[in-house]
DNA sequence: TTGTATGCGTTATCAG
DNA sequence: CTGATAACGCATACAA
């Protein structure tokens, strides 16, 4: 009876609050909060009253409190594109690693390569007032760049690299990635070779990709031959490439270049089905590197994208910049990572 | 100078808050609260003026003072054994679309199928006052389900199905999918069926799909053949799997159910490196339907979980009970999954 | 090293 | 339909 005719609050989860422990420990609540954010600056005495006050009143941070008294949340937003696809998956892990080992939460979603929807994405995590935020690419809405700038946070772009960005970025050039792949090709002595582009709107980074293959054909004196499917699914897009591309009477290509190993593999399926040999008859190169390339007959050459990298040094970059860690040094260097290329059977 | 010269306040963001908003629209805060959650309770007129004062400020909800406010902050935190993995990813994303569509955002981290790492992020979790949270599997510490139930909000648990738990569950029958692998097997005659693990400590989940697989086994009047690789990648496990059980001399397996596809993809290709015919030497069934499955020499027979499914009901049944939309009937039913067994060549 | 007063930006409560 | 006031739980500024 006694216990539960203590005035309750009006308002309130119910659980104990800083000044809870405080009152439990007999000391003032901000002592409370030393303990946890500064303990150097807490007496030993007074830290094993404080612990057991929290032991005995299970005693949990309200981060949200904390958040706003600070004006900066321990959070950090991350737009990606997809979280599902076979690559990205893997810097968001790596980057929740990292940050979550420095206690700050990770605050996802996903933009399906749609600007609009990161817009949307990026407008909502400022609402949390995060520590930092992170966007796959240099693609943004004019009002995304605004929101981004006037938010006075660490803003990290992932997946690609250009000079001279306003933001940190840490990817790679998609654009050279695309030269790698022709250059490759190229040295292999064949000549009719074609880019295979994807079907999904929005892709801008599958762009670079195909103007890097262009400029590499053109240096070569070999005119770029861009294949766009129609269909709309990875799977019939690739079959469609390799039927449109490889299969023709005349002139059919010698070797193709995809936007993407989903692509690439449909292709590989496709061309065994219909008993073409490769490389020989025509060689095929990927991009990603995803799980199933290296199973495929043949095996899939392709370039792997440094996806776990990229999300273990954003989240670096991020907590160098927030003073959780010290400061790498040349990291204008450090930030521009290489993609491997995985020479294997396809090419 | 003269817009400048207003009294700065010492702290906060900078930001506009709902008090300027207020105040540029001549009338109350409350009322722009109002605005934004119940905007049918605000006059017309009001609401012009209210929306042209949020434009011209760049005003952005402070979502963590919201939450603080209201006691539960519109987020809801998910832990999952691993965002990379093949198959969660698919959860995630399901998951994380229909919450946001609905204005909740998603909290994320990984639990590398440790509970004690799942306790430190539930622990985490309920430190933002989040309005629900989501846990993989039935298994926690006893600190975690203390947690859970004094945190006095949904939890859901994904990813298993079991009578009688206390809390929401939406996902499957891990022991019925074993059961499942096993009566087909039989059905085709096999006999000597073994079941290779998973080297990766803490995945229960497996060990119910094993369980499952023996019982059938025993009610057939056969012995349960257990396999535990000792070679920690999944590639090195399947191929170990292989080598050991269908490669011996005697009284080798004829067919073998794996913990996983990623074991089953490299038993198969170690398979293919030594020349077994599969499935007329060893027939082989994963778990699992990664995207590499179906592209396999011979394409892999194996069981597809309701990934994106899960996902999806589990948000809709925390939307339920929060009151964001209307609770479904049968919802004891809805929540039971099934798996589909998809036969290919391998089996 | 410790404590006091106050503000962070919003919503619940209650009153009009 | 609208508004004044007081929480929400914590951290900053400043003082002791």
């Amino acid at each position: 009876m006694t216990q539960e005719s203590e005035a309750r609050k009006r308002r309130g989860s119910g659980r104990a609050t800083i000044h809870d422990v405080a009152r439990a420990a007999g000391v003032g609540s901000i002592t409370v909060s030393r303990y946890f954010k500064q303990p150097a600056q807490v007496s030993a005495a007074l830290s094993l009253r404080i612990a057991a006050a929290v032991k005995s009143l299970n005693y949990l941070p309200n981060l949200a409190a904390g958040g706003l008294a600070s004006t900066h949340a321990r959070i950090v937003g991350m737009v990606i594109p997809n979280i599902s696809g076979p690559i990205f998956a893997h810097t968001i892990q790596s980057f929740s690693d990292v940050l979550s080992a420095h206690g700050y939460q990770l605050l996802l979603a996903s933009s399906y390569f749609s600007v609009e929807q990161e817009e949307a994405a990026v407008r909502t995590f400022l609402g949390w007032s995060p520590a930092a935020l992170v966007v796959t690419g240099q693609y943004h809405t004019r009002a995304t760049v605004q929101l981004l700038n006037t938010a006075n946070i660490p803003v990290v772009e992932t997946w690609d690299y250009q000079p001279r960005r306003k933001y940190m970025q840490v990817g790679f050039s998609h654009y050279e990635v695309g030269q790698q792949a022709a250059r490759y090709l190229l040295k292999k002595g064949y000549k009719r070779i074609a880019f295979a582009q994807n079907s999904v709107a929005g892709d801008e980074s599958a762009i670079d990709r195909r103007d890097g293959y262009a400029d590499i054909m053109r240096e070569a004196g070999l005119e770029p031959w861009f294949f766009l499917p129609t269909a709309a699914t990875p799977f019939d897009a690739g079959k469609q490439a390799m039927e449109t591309l490889a299969m023709r009477k005349r002139h059919a290509a010698e070797a193709i270049i995809f936007a993407n190993d989903n692509l690439a593999a449909s292709a590989i399926l496709a061309g065994q089905r219909a008993g073409i040999r490769m490389p020989e008859q025509c060689a095929i190169v990927g991009f990603g590197d995803y799980a199933m390339s290296s199973m495929l007959l043949p095996s899939l050459t392709t370039i792997r994208p440094p996806a776990k990298e990229i999300g273990e040094i954003a989240a670096m970059r991020i907590l160098e910049s927030l003073g959780e860690i010290p400061a790498s040094k040349n990291v204008q260097r450090l930030n521009l990572l290489q993609c491997e290329l995985l020479e294997r059977e396809s090419a």
